[in-house]
DNA sequence: ATTATGACTTAGGAGAATTGAA
DNA sequence: TTCAATTCTCCTAAGTCATAAT
């Protein structure tokens, strides 16, 4: 987003007065690249790129550089004696924070307890009756007030608080965010995967069936079921799926035949995975029924717990099941086996007044906590990268909505001295101090492009980047101030786009390239995010890189929603704000693959749309010929319809034949199975043999150009009631029209990231009321329920 | 100062569920 | 009703950023 865009006759009353991104004008060499920003055509979309590395374009050199290969600059000039070549010890701090790990409570002990409720300490209100005992799910009523509602829900006269009125409205309170998540919290713990069920089916090593161990079976068959995808054909992923179901091989079997991983053979398997599939693809009503009811009932246990008393629901509670690791891009360890998880390794956080959820029979909890200065119920390490995975709330829940709240109004802060901030860099842009003229120039590109802050990856992750590890090859320079950025960002996700930028940007890009450095090197060789990051915060309260796309792609949004037309159908203001949504989601790069249908439908679309065209054409010449005046006062039928020319009639015309005819012959088969099975007796097939006649006549006329085609109104209609069709099919037309070009556009944008996580929805709420679209067009369930807290702002609220 | 860890947000794809056209 | 296409949900990887450990 520039500068510019913020004089851009933006009607926003906050916007601080004056331009300091102007101001860089009077500097000379801002402007240009300003301008250009704020209608980015959509042609400059990135495409994905493959597995490989993006090719820096011009000289070419290192898109096919191994990764490991990769010479990391030397952050921070080298800092002396290059100490610690990286690779730390990894380390195994514990102890968590503050009160103590509780009663460790055996399973035994433990036993049929779901979470009794003598919940609150202090709280007189709680009056968990013991009827809980039995009951598999979380009270529905809370177990106490929450403290904190104050005033906002003060209509909580007790009674009867117990369904639609409990209701937490937290944002009407302004709490803040200090201290502790939360005070009481119960919960079920969390859902494990159901134990591996062999199914004693072979591998076939060159040609020779081998029956496997349990476990090792169990790992071929998570190979077996991505035959046909593109990690099955990966190098890597087979190198360390093979390597992991070697070590099992050998450790489970004896003199095992397996060595090489081209000589495996999984289409056995693979075939009994298909034959699941289609099994249950078979499903009765019943046991879908039958199935649905049980996952109902499991989320309704698992799925929800009582945080300060609410009930709130979960997010992910279930451990994620071993399988391979599915690393995104050119990641070294994809196709790593990720193991199972035991209840040993997961770390339970709940109330300290909380019953302990049971572990699995036989099993124990690794830990369980009372952390209320954090807000996961549940975690554990994973054995890939070791990384800690959590269990969350969703994202519905009051404490993500905070958070949600929180973040969208730090990017609206950001609206009031964004302005200031970029008169600092700009500034900055030409300091003495390279560290300060590599903080200028990032941030600026970090503001104009929406990139991310880019923190350092290590050697065994995918070779992506963002602003501060750019390095030289990623950008190329053309006089006079075209940048042409190539790189992979976040999810290996190619980021591609030639662009004109400010004069000294230009400039200093260049200086930061210049020999000694290499290729490979950093490109903002004295920049990190954390300095970056430490320099915002003395700008702003709470400002970071990442604030800034929050910013941006709201505010980009709000500007671009002023498109709506005023007057217009609803599917055209529809239109009107899905376009700014892929505004935002170019800028910020967010892409899909394209759908492997997309050709077909979009042909199918254009055929639909000329059929109609077709249709309001007889009817427009019908209405010529029977009343010739009438296009005085309608002008609009005497107007030929685009792309419908005779060669396109003729063909669609003899299509439809063909369509007939295959309908002609279901319709015949059906009738005629019905029949059978009624025991009565069946159509002759000269029935049938009639009607494709018929057929065969009609095209035959088409083919003469004797047909007379059929009127889609009643023959003997009046003027007006053919005016209206006519007026029906115009309707259509335009929304095909409209589908479609939205449908192109779209094609490798994806919109629903911007939506959900940089676009502030107050912005999307006022919208909806302004224009009188029904906020269910715009927002599915999920997001409705995910941003309840900016469903009260009217129709005048600007970002 | 630097690195590691911890906690949380952001991301695209797979598969399930729903919708729409025939 | 049936099938295909679209949309939604779930899943979990991959980021950001603050803070703890060294």
């Amino acid at each position: 987003m520039s500068s510019t865009d913020s004089d851009g006759g933006i009607p926003l009353s906050v916007r601080v007065a004056s331009l300091p991104s102007n101001g860089k004008n009077g500097g000379g060499g801002g402007d240009g690249s300003s301008s250009d920003s704020d209608n980015v055509p959509l042609s400059i979309r990135s495409k994905r790129q493959p597995a490989s590395a993006p090719g820096g374009s011009d000289s070419g050199t290192e898109s096919d550089q191994p990764l490991s290969g990769r010479v990391k600059a030397p952050r921070k000039k080298a800092v002396a004696n290059g100490s610690a070549p990286t690779p730390a010890p990894k380390r195994t701090k514990k102890a968590l924070t503050p009160k103590e790990t509780k009663r460790p409570r055996t399973a035994a002990s433990a036993t049929a307890a779901p979470p009794k409720k003598p919940t609150v300490k202090s709280e007189p209100k709680a009056t968990k009756p013991a009827a809980t005992k039995a009951k598999t799910q979380i009270d529905r009523k809370p177990a106490i007030k929450a403290e904190s509602s104050v005033a906002a829900t003060s209509a909580d006269d007790s009674d009867d608080s117990d369904n639609e009125n409990d209701e937490f409205k937290w944002w009407l309170n302004n709490k803040d965010n200090t201290g502790p998540k939360w005070s009481t919290l119960e919960h079920f713990g969390v859902m494990f995967p159901p134990e591996y069920e062999p199914h004693g089916l072979p591998l076939v090593y060159r040609g020779q069936k081998l029956k496997m161990h349990p476990l090792v079976e169990e790992v071929a068959t998570f190979f077996a079921a991505l035959i046909g995808s593109d990690n099955a054909v990966n190098k890597v992923f087979q190198e360390n799926f093979f390597n992991d179901f070697k070590e099992l091989l050998d450790k489970h079997m004896e003199k095992h035949p397996v060595k090489t991983f081209e000589h495996c053979d999984f289409s056995i398997i693979r075939a009994h995975l298909d034959d699941i599939k289609a099994k249950r693809k078979t499903m009765t009503k019943a046991e879908k029924e039958a199935a649905k009811k049980e996952k109902l009932e499991i989320e309704e246990k698992y799925g929800f717990c009582m945080l300060d008393g609410r009930r709130e629901k979960v997010g992910n509670f279930r451990i994620e099941p071993p399988g391979l690791f599915r690393g995104r891009g050119a990641h070294p360890k994809t196709g790593m086996l990720k193991t199972r998880v035991l209840p040993e390794q997961v770390t339970i956080n709940i109330g300290s007044d909380a019953t302990i959820p049971d572990p699995p029979p036989g099993h124990s909890w690794g830990k369980v906590v009372n952390d209320n200065t954090v807000t996961w119920l549940a975690m554990w390490k994973e054995n890939i990268n070791n990384n800690t995975k959590y269990v969350f709330l969703a994202a519905g829940s009051s404490l993500k909505g905070q958070s949600d709240m929180r973040k969208f109004d730090k990017a609206r802060n950001l609206v009031k001295c964004v302005d200031d901030i970029r008169a600092q860099y700009t500034k900055d842009l030409k300091s003495e101090v390279m560290a300060e003229r590599q903080r200028a120039t990032a941030l600026y590109l970090i503001d104009r492009f929406a990139l991310r802050a880019g923190n350092e990856k290590g050697d065994d992750e995918a070779d992506t980047v963002g602003c501060c590890s750019l390095r030289c090859e990623h950008v190329s320079l053309e006089p006079p101030s075209i940048v042409h950025f190539d790189f992979l960002g976040k999810d290996s996700i190619r980021y591609e786009r030639t662009t004109d930028v400010d004069k000294q940007v230009w400039k200093n890009l260049r200086l930061f390239q210049k020999a000694p450095k290499a290729k490979s090197d950093m490109l903002f060789d004295r920049l990190s995010p954390t300095t970056l990051n430490s320099f915002l915060h003395t700008l702003m309260p709470g400002l970071t890189a990442k604030v800034f796309r929050t910013f941006n792609a709201s505010f980009v949004f709000q500007k671009q929603l002023l498109n709506t037309p005023e007057v217009g159908t609803e599917a055209e203001k529809i239109l009107a704000y899905n376009r700014a949504n892929r505004e935002v989601a170019v800028l910020c790069n967010h892409q899909r693959s394209v759908s492997k249908s997309f050709e077909g439908v979009m042909t199918k679309i254009e055929d639909k749309l000329l059929a109609v065209r077709y249709q309001r054409m007889l009817l427009k010449d019908h209405l010529m010929s029977i009343a010739p005046t009438l296009k005085k006062k309608r002008p609009d039928i005497a107007q030929k319809e685009v792309g419908v020319t005779a060669k396109w009639i003729k063909s669609y015309l003899l299509a439809t034949c063909e369509v007939d005819r295959e309908k002609a012959r279901k319709k015949f088969e059906r009738d005629n199975e019905k029949l059978k099975e009624a025991d009565e007796p069946v159509i002759p097939e000269s029935k049938l043999e009639e009607q494709l006649e018929e057929i065969n006549a009609r095209e035959k006329s088409i083919n003469d150009g004797t047909y007379e085609p059929e009127l889609p109104v009643a023959k003997n209609a009046t003027t007006d009631k053919i005016l209206e069709k006519i007026d029906k099919l115009t309707e259509r037309v335009g929304n095909i029209e409209v589908n479609k070009i939205e449908r192109d556009e779209n094609k490798t944008t994806a919109l629903s990231t911007s939506k959900i996580n940089y676009i502030d929805p107050r912005i999307s709420v006022a919208w909806c009321k302004k224009n009188n679209v029904p906020l269910e067009k715009i927002f599915n369930r999920a997001l409705r329920e995910k941003f309840t807290w900016a469903m009260d702002v009217d129709s005048e609220w600007t970002f």
